[in-house]
This record gives C-alpha cells, structure tokens and sequence, in this order.
RNA sequence: GCGGGGGUGCCCGAGCUGGUCAAAGGGGACAGGCUUAGGACCUGUUGGCACAGGCCUACCAGGGUUCGAAUCCCUGCUCCCGCACCA
C-alpha cells in the first residue's frame, strides 16, 4: 500500500462526498470527540483518540446509518498566550520544542509569536493530518472557538446560566506570577511544578497593641500554645491592615500583599527586641513568650510559628534544642522562661501518650530541630491527629469531638470574631515562573463562578449520567464521585484567547466552560456560516434548541425551520469520546450544562473514556520530546498500518504502547492480506469477482465449518464494536479469522494439491474444486467488508480490483451467511447438521483424533498397518446424558440413575465408566448424541493424509484384539493401532 | 489524605456471568524448513514429569466458600491513575 494509494481514495471519498451527512429518513448516529486545542503537532496518541471515532462512524455507516461525525477546533485559553510570548522573547527551549519536536520550519516559526497564527498554523496542521489518516469527517461544519458565530452561542450559554442563577460572583486564590501579571498554571513554571495551594489560618497574638499573626494547618491546636517562635536571623516588618498593625517577615509580605487588600508597610522591626516579651492567646487569653527558633522559615506563611510542643515535633525539638542552648538561654535571659514552660496535651490519640509529638520524635530518634526525619515526623503525627484524634476532654466546648471536625469550628469561631484571618501559601518552596521570578498565591476577586456545588444542578447532572451508557463501565462511579465533589467553578480569566462574559467585559470566558454543549453547535455549524453574524441572537438558538418564538428573530423563517430541522434529527449526542484525565471537569462539566440546558429527550446518551499513549514503554510527552508525530508515521508505514496498530494493540479506554517493532509486525499482517486475493485467483484460475460470486451446496462438513467460523467471527466483531472494543473486534476479525483460514486451507490441503481432482468442472470452467472456492470467495468477501473501517484504504483497494460493488466504504455490513448442506443420503437430516455447536464438534473430533493418533505415534516408536477406531456404544451416551442431567461430577449419584434406568446389563462397566464419565465431563462440553461415523467418515481422508496410515472406523467391536473399544467415550473414540 | 483501577507464563496482554484453562493473541527466545544463509516467510517448541491419548505444580501472598477457583468472599502486601482554575 503506497501513500499514492492511500491518497487516491481520499481523494474519491472527498469528491464522492461521502462523510456529508445532512438529516435524512435513516436511522441516525451522531458522534464526537473532543476538539483538539492546537498548541502543537499531532502526534501518535493523538492518531488513536481520532481513530476510534473513526472507525465506529465507518462501522455505523455501513450498517446502513446515517453518521454524523464533525470536528472542530478548541482554540481558546491560555497557553498560546505565554508559547507566543516566549517565542517572542527567543526562550530557547520553547525555540527547540517547536523546531524539533513540531517540526515547525524556521520561517514559520517566528510567526509563531502570534497566539491568533499558532492556533491557525496548527489547525491547519490537524486537519490536514486527519485528512491523510482518511477520517470520515463532515468538513463542511468545521469551526474555531473564535469564531464570530460560536461566541454569540457562548455569550447566549453564559446568559441563560446567569438567568437560570447558575453564576456566581466570588474570590478564588489561584498561582500568580507578579512580574508577569497573569495567573500561572503547572506548564508556566520553572520549578515547583505540581505544588499545592494550602490554606492557612493566620492567628492574631496580641503584644503591645499589634500582632504577630502565626499561620497553621491546624487552628485547633491553639489550646496547646506555650509560646511562640521568631527567627532571630529573618528580617520582620510592621505592616498595616484596616487600622490593625501585624508583624510579618519581610519576604511573607511579597506572597500576603497579593491576598490581603490595603497592606501597608510601616517599618522594619528588630525580632530581637520581641524574643522574651509576652503575647496574648486569641482564645484562650494565656500569656506566651516568645523565643528564638532556626527552623522558622520566613518565607512561609507570615513568618511566625505558635508552639505546640505536645503535637507538634518540630516545636517538641526545638523547645529542647533551646533548654540545651546556654548561649540563647542567657543571650536573651530566657532560662527561667523556658523552664517554666508546661507541654499541654490538647489532642488525645489512641496509642499515644499526653504528649503525641515526643513519642513521635523518640520513634524516629530526631535529635535536633536540623534533622530531616522532623518532616516525616510533623506529617505523621499530622495525619493521625486528623483521621484519629479527638478533643481532649478539658477543652472547653470542643471537648470530646473529632478533630477533623472541631478544626473547622474553631477556625470559623476565630475567623468570625476577627481573632483570626485565612491566607493561602504553597505547600513548598519556591514556585518559580517562566520569567525567573517566584510566583505567590494570589486571590483573584470579583470572579465569576458556576455555581456546580448547587445540589438541585448535582442531583439533574446524576439523573443525567445515570441514563447514559458509559464505556468502560468502571469509570461510572468516578463520574458520580467528582460530580458530588465539584464546587463552585472559576469561569472567567483575565488571559487567554476567548469570548468575553457578555455582562462583564473585563472577563472572558475560560476555555472549559465555553465547551460543554457545543456538540449541539456542530448540528447547525454549516448554516451558520451562510448567516449574517448580527442576525444570531439568543432568541435564534432559543428557537432553534427549544422552538421558543420570539420578536425579535431576525432569520429566515424557512432557514430557521431547516436548521431546526437539522438539530432535532441529529440531537441527542449519541457518544461523546474523550480522555481519562477529562473525566473531573470537561466530560463532568458537559454532564452539567446538557443537564440544566437541554430538555431530557435531548441529554446526551453515552460516553466513552480513553487511555493514554505511551511510547516504547514510556510517557508520552510533547514538552519533554516523547512523541512520534502522526504525520512522520504516515509518512513511514501509511496510514492503514498506524490505525491497525493503534486499533489493535489496546482497547480504547486502555494505556496503548507505541512499539516499532509490533508496528511493523502489523505492516506485514495487512501485506498478507493482499496475498490472501493471490491465492484465491491461484486456487480458482481466474480473477475473483466479488459481484459474481458462484453459489455452491456445500456436503463436505469442513466447508461448512469455515462458513460456521466466519459467522461467529462477524458476529463477534459486530457485538466487540457495538462496545467500541476495537482490541477485542480486530482480534476476531483479523487474528482469529486468518487462523480460521489457515485451519480450512490446511485441511482442505489434499483437496487442492492431490492428482485425483478433476480440474475442470462439467461447464469447463473453474480450475479446483467449485466448493473451496465458494468458501474463499466469499470468507474474503465478508473480510474485506469487516476490515474496512479500520484499514479503509487497503479495504477500498482491494474490493475495486476484485470486483467489489462501488464503494467498500459503503458496502452493506457482513452479517451471518445462512448454512446449507446438501446431503447426498437423507435432505431430512440437514438440520442436524447445521447447528454451530454440531459443527464445531465435529471438527474438534476430527482434530482430536487426529492429535492423538499422532501423540500415541511419537511415543510408541514403530510402525502401524492400519488404525482402528472405536465408537461410543449408545449405554456411554445414555450415562453422558444421565451425568450431564445431574450436572456434578457424583459418581454414586450417576451411577444409581443409570441402574435405576438399567441402560447397560454390566454393571461393572457402568460403574468403570461413571467414574471416567465424571472426570471427562467437567472437560467437555456436552451437545447432545451425534453421529460419529457420518462424521469421521466425512473427515477419513485428512486424517489419513495426517496420520500417514490406512484408518478403519468401526461401528461396533466385532474386530477387537487388543480390547480397545471399551475406551471409546462420547465425542472421544477409541483407538487401537495395529 | 480522598476517590478509582490493577497484580496472570521471559515481556506485553486476554480471560475473571466458577468446570471445554497449562491458560487466547502478540513480542521475544530456541529448533527446523526455505533461501542469492541478509531481511522476510513457513512449521514446531517455549512449567515439570511421563511416554497409548496421562499425571503433578501453577495465574502477588495467606485463609475461606465449592464436588470443582486465575475466576466468588475475607486478610495482607504491592503497583498505577485523578484531585481543579489547566488544556
């Protein structure tokens, strides 16, 4: 298969029009997968979340459904945003990324500082990419999340929200980076990345009118105080907020002045002068000193720790570090201080003493406050206290509750009467943006949000899910988890490519939300393109989605009913395709809007969740240079070997592996399918003519059996894609089927190659037996047709110059071919043998015979005149039966229905028997009583061929030297070798 | 921590509504065939022991249910993934 080839068929479908799919009378299948966000090239893992759709809209299609399967481009956010700008500013990484890995040609790359012409230049890369992978998109309802159009749908989606009251304003802390002026996300960052946000409760600690304000996880543990901590070696600052003076270190202003509005600086402050002096407990009233301590980082939380020695290790150490310390102790002439100080017990935990922190440090031996085991230490305890502990019962009002729980209240209490205040911080140290500077947590006011943690939208969003097929089914309870964890959703951002909130212009819109229900868009994308942009209002898709009339319409009448039209037929999404990872937002988000926008009979109806792609074994990753493009594997292999490959080696919703080495693999395995036609036209002596192909009575029971094979191979792809099992699919219809062939070339091997055929048949024409190729043509009849949505150009390939009606494409879906056996000696009998399960057992006879025949040669090294074969006397069926009707293998019982019945005179026999009927039967599978002579002798010249030896079937024992016979079983004869 | 999913033969990976499972398929390895001995292709072998079509040991570990378990239940160990303002 060349590319020309593979180009030429495109080409056709393309002129042919064949993936226009516009609402007709057939029954309909409308599926999408999510648009791509064109920051990059397409690359190997891309190919197969494009593929799959592919194949299921080829699939449908030939099954006689009108398939609609459009694309789109999602070209709003902001990532482009910050590639542009490091283009721009020549990053040297960024430079070689989109040189080496995208394959971006240097004059194209410094257009690149454009975010508008990254996403057009990549788009642009997409679509032809698609194109040359032969996807059956309808191109003609193309779109980008820019365009004029889709944001009147947007601005018309946020509204009716807003109306609805799913919009919300609030705050929201996000990372930010202050020298750039922008929220940053994980691929912003220099360093840091995948740090967490933590929420900090700042207390006030009052000392002469100001407050030094040390910020906690754990705002319970405020009982326990004993003193607090400053680093005498970290700078401090007096800062002014709402008329209130606090005390922070200098570097926690930079990361606080972007939380707390109206921050002040008044002045620097020694610490010095504190260490000693007194502060009061916000709740409780105590007085603590405060001493010095090293492991205060002033760049966390605001530069100040609260003592809790009794739960918390490093406040345990360093309280000891400073008993021990004589120099500390008489520089600040704190000895007697110190030894006042009374560990307090606030949290009682099982298996821990009054004082957790010291066994914790004694366990782990920590010496002093420098020991890295004090992290270990400090999350240990940390996570105990929170799942274990509860109040300790001389707590006031919190006594006796959970922590977990009572950390909330005490918090809320504090926060409530202004004794306490939240900030945020990261979890570690440092957060570096792109630029070089390090980023803060900064709280974004006046945002936007939806309002997902509103139960009445949760409970429409679940009855939504729970009318959906989900594929895999696993991933259900993941969606019915995140849908009851989702909170309020950040709609609006400063940055980006995007529609602007249309009540607040200073926002746009964020790339999530403007993507939840645009399925529905892609039904009217095509008109759309034909209408005047001021025209599309709301009261255009409130007629077109919900057939509300309104003033001010400003459409064609008869246009809006062909549009409405068009959205009624194709709506609801059948299948909406995406990734793993889309699970907790898009695919949730899309759950949402569906739910609170669209009436029921238009929610969506299944959803199916991909794996990721990984490449020899390893992630793939575009930013660290781990990706084969798509288009270089085309160019390679072609582009029916990358979709064979990316169908076959993994279902869709698992990890698939990119593996060169199986890739070629799969590459010979489609050549072998073009040489399958060789020798078909070979065996036949003529060009084969799918069109025309010579119905033949089949008598021979292994003709039958490769037909019988073939239907269980197409019913088994058929139900394996239904599923979207493309893996399971291609493992029948490809792997499994060939082997079938090989089985039946095999076994007809002495009807092609022996001298006594007779060459021509009574008209002269066909060279070898009419039968074999009856079966041939049309197993490649059915074959070609069920490999053509994953190999559609190999498939259009060959069916033309076979003889195929028009396009493969379109050719009707392989469905069961109807047995007909034409026996010579009784046509009664047919029905007999035109069962499956007959079928296959009478080859597995034949087979086992023929296996052991060939085991007990190997062993007994000598030669043999002739093998007899005994069979089953009609008592051992009788006992099978009886066997099988009780269905375990108890002998007593068996036996004693048997007797009972007295189906054999010798009892021993029958008891010898029951005993080895037990056994086999958990073996085999029993089909009822057939006719092993009409079988075996329908097989007696390949087993002979295989066995190399003159056989003799016998229906009884009359000739039985050695007494073999008595060895016969059902579906199992005996033998004797003489 | 919370939530989800796993652990199968040299490797990947099916099976897991209990018996037809020494366990599909692919890759690798080994042997043989073919051969312009280079690739490709074809056949066979790839847990152990037997040597009249058989037996034993096996599907993370331990326990249980059952006539019977890779498959069901419990316990332990262990691995992977998601946890947000980002597509």
């Amino acid at each position: 298969m060349s590319r020309e080839i593979e180009k030429k068929w495109q080409k056709k479908w393309e002129e042919a029009k064949l993936f226009q799919s516009d609402c007709d009378e057939r029954e309909k299948v409308f599926l999408t997968v999510a648009y791509p966000y064109p920051s990059g090239a397409m690359h190997i893992g891309h190919g197969r979340t494009y593929t799959v759709p592919d194949v299921y809209a080829r699939f449908k299609r030939m099954q006689g459904k009108n398939v609609l399967f459009p694309m789109g481009w999602h070209v709003t956010g902001a990532p482009v945003i910050g590639i542009a700008s490091r283009i721009k500013n020549k990053d040297p990484w960024t430079l070689e990324l989109y040189e080496k890995v995208h394959q971006v040609n240097k004059e194209e790359l410094s257009k690149l500082e454009d975010p508008e012409y990254i996403v057009k230049y990549f788009s642009n890369e997409y679509h032809q990419v698609m194109s040359d992978m032969g996807y059956s998109i309808d191109w003609r309802r193309e779109f980008k999340t820019t365009d004029p159009s889709y944001q009147k749908f947007i601005e018309w989606q946020l509204r009716k929200l807003k109306e609805m009251g799913m919009v919300r304003k609030g705050n929201h802390p996000v990372k930010y980076c202050p020298n750039c002026d922008n929220p940053v996300g994980d691929h912003d960052l220099l360093d840091g990345e995948g740090v967490d946000v933590n929420e900090l409760t700042m207390l006030k600690f009052e000392i002469n009118g100001k407050y030094l304000i040390p910020a906690t996880f754990r705002p319970e543990t405020v009982y326990g105080v004993t003193n607090l901590w400053l680093n005498p070696d970290v700078e401090y600052i007096e800062v002014k907020n709402n008329g209130e003076s606090w005390i922070i270190s200098e570097k926690s202003f930079y990361n606080l002045s972007n939380q707390i509005k109206d921050l002040n600086i008044i002045g620097k402050i020694d610490p010095k002068e504190f260490i000693g002096k007194f502060v009061k407990n916000p709740i409780t009233d105590k007085k603590h000193p405060i001493f010095p301590a090293s492991f205060v980082d002033g760049e966390y939380g605001s530069g100040s720790v609260f003592s809790v020695p009794g739960h918390a290790p490093a406040d345990y150490i360093a309280l000891q570090d400073l008993k021990n310390n004589e120099n500390l102790l008489s520089e600040y002439n704190l000895k007697e201080t110190v030894a006042n100080i009374k560990i307090l017990n606030v949290v009682t935990l099982k298996k821990y003493s009054e004082i957790p922190a010291k066994d914790v440090i004694e366990k782990l031996g920590i010496k002093n406050q420098e020991d890295p085991k004090l992290i270990e230490a400090t999350n240990e305890l940390y996570k105990v206290e929170h799942s274990k502990g509860i109040m300790s019962p001389h707590i006031p009002n919190y006594g006796g509750k959970k922590v977990a729980i009572a950390r909330d209240m005490i918090k809320d209490e504090m926060i409530n009467n202004s004794l306490a205040t939240i900030m945020y911080d990261f979890a570690e140290h440092p957060v570096v943006c792109r630029c070089g500077k390090r980023c803060v947590v900064k709280i974004m006011d006046n945002q936007w949000f939806l309002k997902y943690s509103d139960e009445t939208w949760k409970e429409k969003t679940r009855e939504c899910l729970n009318q959906e097929n989900i594929i895999p089914n696993e991933v259900k309870s993941n969606f019915e988890y995140y849908i009851g964890w989702l909170k309020d959703w950040a709609c609006s951002r400063r940055i980006g490519l995007g529609t602007r909130l249309p009540w607040d212009k200073q926002w746009l819109i964020e790339p999530l939300t403007d993507s939840t229900i645009y399925m529905s868009y892609y039904t009217i994308a095509n008109y759309l393109k034909n209408i005047n942009v001021q025209d599309i209002n709301d009261a255009f898709f409130e007629k077109i989605f919900f057939n509300i009339d309104s003033n001010d319409l400003k459409v064609e009448k008869d246009i809006i009913s062909s549009i409405q039209k068009e959205f009624s037929y194709w709506y609801p999404l059948d299948w909406r395709l995406s990734a793993k990872d889309l699970i907790g937002n898009h695919l949730s988000f899309h759950l949402f809007h569906h739910a609170a926008i669209f009436p029921k009979e238009n929610w969506p109806q299944g959803m199916v969740v991909f794996g990721m792609g990984l490449l020899e074994g390893n992630k793939m990753s575009s930013s660290k240079g781990n990706v084969i493009l798509l288009s270089d594997a085309i160019e390679k292999y072609g582009a029916d070997v990358v979709r064979l490959f990316l169908m076959a080696s993994a279902e869709p919703w698992q990890d698939f592996d990119w593996r060169e080495k199986e890739v070629i693999g799969t590459k010979r395995r489609l050549d072998r399918l073009f040489e399958f036609v060789n020798k078909i036209e070979d065996i036949k002596g003529s060009p084969l003519d799918l069109s025309n192909i010579k119905k033949v009575n089949l008598s021979r029971k292994i003709d039958l059996w490769m037909i019988n094979q073939l239907n269980i191979r197409i019913k088994d792809t058929t139900d394996a894609l239904e599923g979207f099992q493309t893996r399971k699919a291609l493992q029948d219809c490809l792997f499994l089927l060939k082997k079938d062939i090989d089985h039946y070339t095999y076994r007809v091997k002495h009807l092609l190659e022996s001298d006594n055929v007779d060459n021509t048949n009574k008209n002269g024409e066909g060279k070898w037996d009419e039968a074999i190729v009856y079966v041939l043509s049309t197993v490649f009849k059915s074959w070609i047709r069920i490999l053509a949505p994953f190999i559609p150009h190999s498939a259009e390939e060959l069916w033309s110059s076979c003889g195929g009606e028009g396009y493969v494409v379109e050719a009707q879906w392989p469905t069961n071919i109807p047995l007909t056996y034409n026996s010579s000696q009784d046509s009664n009998l047919e029905e007999k043998y035109l069962s499956t399960e007959i079928i296959e057992k009478s080859e597995e006879i034949v087979q086992g015979i023929v296996h052991d025949i060939l085991q007990i040669k190997k062993i007994i090294d000598k030669e043999h005149k002739k093998i007899h074969i005994y069979l089953a006397s009609g008592w051992k069926w009788d006992l099978y039966k009886i066997a099988e009707d009780i269905g375990k293998p108890d002998i007593g019982q068996i036996m004693g229905k048997a007797i009972g019945q007295n189906i054999h005179d010798d009892k021993k026999e029958i008891a010898d028997f029951a005993k080895k009927i037990s056994r086999e039967m958990t073996k085999t599978r029993y089909i009822g009583k057939i006719d092993e002579y009409e079988i075996l002798n329908d097989g007696k010249d390949f087993i002979e061929e295989e066995v190399k030896t003159e056989i003799a079937i016998h229906k009884d024992n009359s000739y039985d030297p050695e007494d073999k016979a008595k060895n016969a079983i059902p579906y199992k004869p005996a033998i004797y070798m003489e």
